[in-house]
DNA sequence: TGCCTATGCCTAGGTTGCCAAGGTATGGAT
DNA sequence: ATCCATACCTTGGCAACCTAGGCATAGGCA
């Protein structure tokens, strides 16, 4: 499944609770959290990566001790911020969609 | 609020919901059932419909009689079982997003 | 030893969806 | 007479995403 607009909320999230990571722990945890639902191409992946860091969301550094070479990634402060912002947003366009679609179509979260 | 990849499904909602429709009316609909959230430009609309239409979802015909001339548009067979699928595969989208951002996340509809 | 897979990074290019910005025309209210 | 709401439309461009590649190392296996 493709990820609609909403790959950003999605990183930051992944950030957020899994402290510094690498781009290839960011795309298997996308692919295990969802159940598989997520399995996002690299190609969109470490793009998305360098723009939040371009916009000032995120700060990397290179990992020479690892097995591999890694680029590591954290949230900065506006990163958090930005991560808060768009789960507000994302919440109201929950409500949105669900109010279109009509009481009918309301779930209740297990 | 853009629509993020999820037009087709509102659109498919309204004209499932509110019978035969014309476009204008689609964007009030959107407008009024969202509370005001989803105020998308006619720009998009428009050939959004088209889109349906070529792809055999909707038919459309004119209406003379209006106080003005109007395309309606209503769903075809076709049209009410994409409505369906599009309500699943959106149904799955917020299941894999509201896994990633975690339990804590997770709402409970009024 | 050689090979294959998983890990880990990256970019170029094309497609698509959506929106901004414009245009046209009529009806009703002021 | 003028303005706003209604009602339709298209062109052009941007941003996001994916496809399709390329590069390199580590570890398992034959």
């Amino acid at each position: 499944m493709d990820v609609r607009g909403h790959l950003d909320l999605l990183l930051l999230a992944v950030l957020a609770d899994a402290g510094p990571v690498h781009g290839y722990a960011v795309i298997t945890a996308l692919r295990d959290r969802s159940d598989g639902a997520f399995d996002v191409p690299e190609g969109t992946v470490y793009p998305a990566l360098h723009r939040l860091e371009r916009a000032g969301l995120v700060v990397s550094r290179w990992e020479q001790a690892a097995p591999r070479r890694r680029r590591v990634y954290e949230l900065t402060r506006e990163g958090r911020e930005a991560r808060v912002a768009k789960q507000s947003e994302w919440r109201r366009f929950v409500d949105g969609v669900q109010a279109v679609l009509g009481p009918a179509a309301t779930q209740v979260p297990a």
